[in-house]
DNA sequence: TGGTCTTTGTGTCTGAGTGACACTAAGCTA
DNA sequence: TAGCTTAGTGTCACTCAGACACAAAGACCA
């Protein structure tokens, strides 16, 4: 068992996700890491975070921290779970408390990228400092869970979408071909999108609607964020 | 913006549900607080908890202030969320680390009282300590949602019950009626219980068959606990 | 001894929601 | 103008949950 002289620190990181388009045309799912540049891990690609400021908040450390590695804002963000394993981080005890992201495709690709910071696949990722794989992995299969009953696919997306545009993050992220009537169908029916009335033009073929997102979680579900999580979508659609 | 010297410190506390027969003879949903000694908040009802040690591990931590509090074990045994506003704790940083637990009812008669741990009735608690009010609000919601789609309510039982006993587990808690017939039949569809052959004697009425919990995620369900959190139900079951 | 009570346990119906799939609408291209 | 692709609608079958009727079984009481 080991022991540590002094008490342990809090660290705040955050799985931040993105889609971009791949090699092969379709959108991937991707996540930004950095390297680290200081023992223990060094040279490791790491989750991007730091020691938690003596008088901010956790959220607000995590979209900083966020915002330093990426240059972006996120349109989600949720406090994801805390790792405080003894044994996580050699010969000092840290407990991390890591939340997850969600970055507008367009957005993402204004991200600078540094030659400490990269864009990974989020399924082929390389070995991660501390158990930062096994958080990963954690983060996506909340991201996967609650895709399914909740209403945040559209962070991923700008402000205006196409169903087609939003099936396709359902499809990506959950890894199955989705039937494009019913989703449709579901979709207005919860609520969750409303039409603008604009129309995509350009396209090769029948021009698809544009929607938006409801911010009134009016009809179907009760969108819990937990007490600390802050509703960045909500934020964004009323500014 | 309120600052401080040095750098935050962790807390690990926990909220523990029990269900125990109240004046009506109806089970009633109670939690354990301890009186504070000291400031800030002295005298108020806290949750059990405390410093984390060094080397001790964040669930082990919430398993021990438990036992140490009520001298119990846990049946289920889960992270709920890290609260760390800078102002939630006058003149020192804190980030709490909060977990939430079940204790079985007929256990719970024999955990000790002193004069500083008393049972609260969860929806009758007066001003808490810090944030705690908010902790054990968001800590029922949590224990509401994730009884309806998960296999916990045992957690508040013996090894073997009848369904009438664990239909009242989820009329108390959720607070509304259920179906007998439908329950019965929702249950053993779903695998999470599977009949003892044995009947309970003694009732005024027809014998009721005594279930058990079925250890095995067959047919149903995930139950997703996420990375850290223990099967402490089925440590116990299989012991 | 047998009727009545309460609770256990089973059967059945209905409405909501979801997935499979056929089909129509609309614009571009050749 | 025919044919292409994608947008969008209609319909059907299946599953599941809730409402409710009813049979089964032991205790209690007249």
């Amino acid at each position: 068992m080991t022991t540590f002289d002094d008490q342990p620190s809090i660290a705040v990181s955050t799985v931040i996700f993105t889609l971009e388009p791949g090699a092969n045309e379709q959108p991937e799912l991707r996540i930004p890491l950095v390297r680290r540049i200081r023992e223990p891990f060094a040279n490791l690609w790491a989750l991007p975070g730091g020691p938690l400021a003596s008088s901010e908040d956790l959220a607000d450390s995590a979209s900083r921290t966020l915002r330093e590695t990426t240059g972006l804002e996120p349109r989600y963000l949720e406090q994801l779970y805390a790792f405080g394993d003894p044994s996580r981080s050699p010969g000092e005890r840290v407990v991390s408390i890591v939340y997850w992201a969600l970055v507008a495709g367009d957005e993402a690709k204004q991200a600078f990228d540094s030659e400490n910071v990269a864009w990974f696949r989020a399924d082929d990722l390389p070995a991660l400092a501390f158990d930062h794989n096994l958080i990963v992995d954690y983060a996506l299969s909340r991201l996967r869970t609650k895709l399914e009953y909740s209403r945040i696919a559209h962070g991923f997306l700008g402000d205006t979408f196409t169903l087609a545009q939003l099936r396709e993050v359902y499809e990506v992220i959950l890894q199955r071909p989705i039937d494009p009537g019913n989703f449709r169908r579901t979709m207005e029916a919860s609520g969750a999108v409303v039409a603008t009335g604009k129309r995509l033009t350009g396209t090769p073929h029948r021009p698809p609607q544009l929607y938006r997102y409801n911010a009134e979680p009016d009809t179907i579900g009760e969108f819990d964020l937990g007490p600390r999580s802050r509703p960045v979508l909500t934020v964004k659609e009323s500014a």
